[in-house]
This record gives structure tokens, C-alpha cells and sequence, in this order.
DNA sequence: CTGTTAGCGCCTTCAC
DNA sequence: GTGAAGGCGCTAACAG
């Protein structure tokens, strides 16, 4: 019997929708007796309450709106499952919505969140992206993932520059002089803050090289075949993400320099691949960060708000064999 | 000003909430001025409907639900693209749970879906999540991925026989001769069909040898060091899924066989891995089978109900260079 | 302890 | 072309 509603428990159970509604609530001031028919009506029926009814008169959807880029799968699924894990262990469902290039499309379905959700996680790691702040019901309460510009929410961030920083000292620990560093595409803040760190926390006696990239692997591949054309030296390479670390890993492989011997390669994400790889990298731990974001989010939703408002998550630098030889 | 209701919005332009109602979701019947004061009004007071209520009235959300078991990060991220693809671009939000071990939770989880969503995509790989078609509430359209069980419902079924037969053909005419199959763990659907499709392919005139596996990289290692103890020949090998076969090379490469020259290697899903590493594999094109899912459902939804219960997704063979050296 | 009633925000007959 | 009124399924006062 589907589709049964609070009023036809509440005539088999031959008493009020109010007492259904206490007695399936967990209310107190619910006679045992009546608690029991209750229960036993809505078995027989197979009620299952009807959670947007719910939510409309509890203005509380215990749903939260997850808006995404397009983004790389390794990070969209550990993102999506630290969210998740998060949420339903407090009791809340995940509405998902990525958003593409689409502005009209994007537009629509933030709007669409509107009295779906109690509170949104929101990234957008693209500068281009800026518009998506604007497009926010502004009622809602939101995190930002990532985003630069300040707003009135909470933003979590990841400690690009700290990454990169770490990275940084520890190619100048092994020595090294003349240091390639790959970019992410123009505009990509995380990109920028990449090199900014890198840049800020190198020794003055080491040569730095930017070039650019696009975080693809072929783009990777090709700068160190641009370089090597252009006959530039250099004993390392820092690539802005691991995708184009594999990229230079090839175009090394391919002109015969030993890694990490001639040259020290390392990237950044620690994308499951570049465990395979032995990819020295700097592992941001997404899972962790949806968690985190879910967190605060449900913690802001319920009052108890702790925290700062911009919270750091600091990556880990992950050392393997592409930048130092196991002995 | 957030939370502005239709009320007010029909009080800011001099009108009734009906004709509000119309002008905003563009009914005819509505006079050109009307519609244009209704618009301006929406617009100053930073008007967005209520998603909520307007399922309600209209007892329709357009929103699917998606149930998966917590899978490995490849899977679940092509999955849900190809859902979210399909369902955004034609209207649809999604509405993730991912059902863990937990039973009880499991079935709130499942049970708070109805009235937040128009219908429901269910991936339940192991035959031991039996319970879960019971705990669907049956009112809702459902569209199964890759569950055996007959139901009522659209069944959307990877055809693993189909694919391993297509890799004992492969092999066979590569004149393998002693072959070794790693299954997946006792009691998952998928590596029941993939033993029985590639036994059932297998021309007389060659030995197979079954060995149990669980799907993880270290259970394929394991596998191949035993039968190197226990003094197995033989020379390929058939992992029961790509990970498997990693494993396998890795134990290949420490007891210094040659691949493919001395045993040939394969898996099966083609994760991303399977490409860096030239394995050969057969290739489950998980965003389409999620769009395809999605699309599916939609359709049911919508009334216009095409093809068949079951409908069966082809993978393909991907040789690469574990099976064939290249020439 | 229980029933009645009034909404939550929106859509939709049904009259005008 | 427009407005008034009822209802989607549920919860939350308020009386009894």
C-alpha cells in the first residue's frame, strides 16, 4: 500500500494526525497504548513519511547542496565522499549539482536549491568562476572550497603556498640548482599560489624557470620538450600538479635523463597514480577537506558555530623515489 | 531581502498570487503588463521560488535519487558524472546516499528519499545486500545497475559475460595455452558472470586454472607468488579486475618473467591506471552506463517509456600491451 | 494525554 | 485576463 499519509494511519489507528505525528516523532505525552496503535497503523500501511511535507513546515530540509565544477575525477569522488561520510553520519543528504560552463544552466540550478536545501559547499577554484558567488540564494548558509574572495560564509582553504613551500625546501635540500617550475593555467588560483610559495621559499642561489602549463598531462610532456629544444639545463622540476608530472616524467624518460639522478621530479595532489609512479608530490587529502566542509557547514546549521571563518587544511609533502634514490 | 515568499511578490506588484504563479512559470492567459510588473517585482525583491513547496503542490521534485554502496573511487565518480550529466541537462538535481554496512541506517537513509525525490537509481553490486530491493519504498520508479534479481523495475545489467568471453577469444587466439583466472570475492555478481563467461568461452584444448581473489591489488600479487611457490606453469593470466592485475605484474616483474613474452596479462573495467600501465582490459564505460541509467528513469518518469526491462551494456576489449607486444 | 486548527509556500481549479 | 479558495502532507500551537 504505497502512498499512504499521515491521515489514513491516523483512521486506522483510530485516533488524531497529531498523535501520529507525536507518536512517530519520539514526542513525549504520547499514551503507550496509543503510541503502540500507532506503530501497528503505519506498519500494516507500509507509511513511509514524506519528507518534503516535512520539510516544508519544519523549514528544515536536512539536505546540503553540494555545487561543483567539472572537476578531475580523483578529486570530485574524494571530495564528494568526505562530504558524504560526514553527512549522513550526522543525518543529511547531499544534493548534488556541478556546474558547467553554462551560466543560465548554473543560474537555474542554484536557484533550484532554494527550500531543497538547508546550506550549500560550494567550490570553485576558477577566478573566472567569479560570477557563482553572486548567483547564491544569499539566504543560504554556504562554505566555500577553495575560493579566494572573501564573503560573509566560511571558507576552507587549502595551503597551497605551505605546499609548495615544503616542496621547495626540500628541493634545495637535495641540492638542487636550477629548478623548472610548471604552472596551472593563467587565472587558477590554486596555480598561483603554487608558484608564489615556491618562488617566496627558495634560496637565492637556486635558478628558477617558469614556464607554463594547463594541469594536463601533455602540457607536462610538452614544456620539457620546449625546454630541452631550447637546450635550457636543469636538474629539476617542480610541475604545478601530478598530471603534469607524469607528463614530464615521459618527455624525461624520453630523452634519456635518469630520474632523480639527472633530474628531480615532483608534482603536487598526490593523485593516486603518482603512487604508482613513485611520485615525490604534496598530498591534499580531499577526503578530509569534504569532511571538514560538511562539518562546519552542519555545525554553523545546528548554532553551534565553532571556528574561524577561513579555515587553512594544510597538504603534506609525500617523498618517493622521483626526487631521491632509496638506499 | 532573502526569503521573499510569492505573496509578496504578488503584494509588491499589485496582483494576485495566481497571476504571479502564472506570469513566473510562463502560462498563458497572462496580460503583457501584468507579466512585466510581476517580473520586476520578483526581480526587486530578489525573488527565488521554493523548490520545496513547489514539489509539494506539484507532487513532483524533480530530483533522482542515487544509492550506491561505498565502491571504489573510479567507479563511483564516472557513475555519478554520467548520472549528473544526464539528469542536469534534462532538469534533474540528484540525490546522493551511499549506503554503508549499517543496516538501520541504511534503510532511514533510503525511507527519507520519498517526497524528496521522483524515482531512485540503485547500484547494489553484492549478492548479500539482498535486503535492499526491500527496503526501497515501492512507490517509487527504480532503475537497478547490475543487480541480478528480477524486480519490477528498469534493470540496467554490464554484460561481464560478454566481456570475458571476448578476453578468452583474445587469448586464445593468441595461442595462450595455460591460463590462470583471479576472481573477485565469493558472492559478487560481477566476478561470478566474468568466471563463468570466460570458462564458458574457453576452447577445450586449453587449461584454466581458478584461483580466488578479492579485487584488490595486493590479493593479485598474492595469487601469482603462490602459484609460483606451489610450481604452476603457465602463460597468461586473466585478473578478474584491473587492480588484480596490477598486482600481478608487480609479482611478475619480481620473479622476472617476462609480460607478455612469457605470461600475457589482463583485467577487466579499464580504470585509469590500466592505460599508464598498457594493460589490457575490458572497458566499462561507467559514465554511460550512468547517463544511460539516468536517462532511463527520467523516461519512465516523463511517461515515455522506452526499450526493455533488462537492458544490457556491452564493454569492449582494450588490448594494450600486456597481451601483445607491439610491432 | 489527545483532538482541532492553522499554517509552511506554492499551484490550480473555479468563478468572475 | 484575473482573483479567491482549497489542498499537497506534515508539524505545532492551542484548547480540552
Amino acid at each position: 500500500m504505497a502512498g499512504a499519509t499521515i491521515r489514513d494511519v491516523a483512521r486506522r489507528a483510530e485516533v488524531s494526525v497529531a498523535s501520529v505525528s507525536r507518536a512517530l516523532n519520539n514526542l513525549a505525552n504520547v499514551h503507550p497504548d496509543t503510541r503502540a496503535r500507532v506503530l501497528a497503523a503505519a506498519k500494516e500501511l507500509g507509511y513511509v513519511p514524506h519528507a518534503g511535507a516535512r520539510s516544508l513546515s519544519l523549514a528544515r530540509t536536512h539536505a546540503i547542496g553540494v555545487v561543483l565544477p567539472d572537476l578531475h575525477g580523483e578529486f570530485f569522488s574524494e571530495l564528494v565522499r568526505g562530504l558524504d561520510r560526514e553527512a549522513s553520519a550526522r543525518g543529511y543528504h547531499l544534493l548534488l549539482s556541478n556546474i558547467h560552463a553554462d551560466h543560465d544552466h548554473a543560474t537555474k540550478a542554484l536557484r533550484t536549491m532554494h527550500g531543497r536545501v538547508d546550506g550549500l559547499v560550494v567550490m570553485a577554484p576558477y577566478a573566472g568562476s567569479v560570477a557563482i558567488e553572486d548567483l547564491l540564494p544569499p539566504t543560504l548558509p554556504t562554505v566555500m572550497i577553495n575560493t579566494p574572495r572573501a564573503h560573509d560564509g566560511v571558507s576552507l582553504r587549502i595551503d597551497n603556498r605551505a605546499g609548495a613551500e615544503a616542496m621547495a625546501r626540500h628541493l634545495a635540500a637535495l641540492g638542487r640548482k636550477r629548478i623548472v617550475h610548471i604552472t596551472g593555467p593563467d587565472g587558477n588560483t590554486d596555480a598561483q599560489e603554487r608558484l608564489d610559495g615556491f618562488r617566496a621559499a627558495l634560496p637565492k642561489d637556486i635558478d628558477l624557470v617558469v614556464v607554463l602549463g594547463d594541469f594536463t598531462e601533455p602540457s607536462g610532456e610538452a614544456a620539457i620538450a620546449r625546454l630541452h629544444d631550447d637546450g635550457v639545463a636543469f636538474d629539476a622540476v617542480f610541475a604545478g600538479n601530478d598530471l603534469m608530472a607524469v607528463g614530464v616524467l615521459r618527455a624525461l624518460h624520453q630523452t634519456g635523463r635518469a630520474v632523480p639522478q639527472d633530474v628531480a621530479v615532483c608534482g603536487f595532489d598526490d593523485v593516486p597514480l603518482a603512487g604508482y609512479l613513485s611520485l615525490t608530490t604534496i598530498r591534499v587529502h580531499m577526503t578530509a577537506v569534504g569532511a571538514r566542509a560538511a562539518a562546519r557547514l552542519i555545525d554553523a546549521l545546528e548554532g553551534c558555530d565553532t571556528g574561524a571563518a577561513d579555515e587553512w587544511i594544510t597538504p603534506e609533502l609525500v617523498v618517493r623515489a622521483t626526487t631521491v634514490t632509496e638506499s
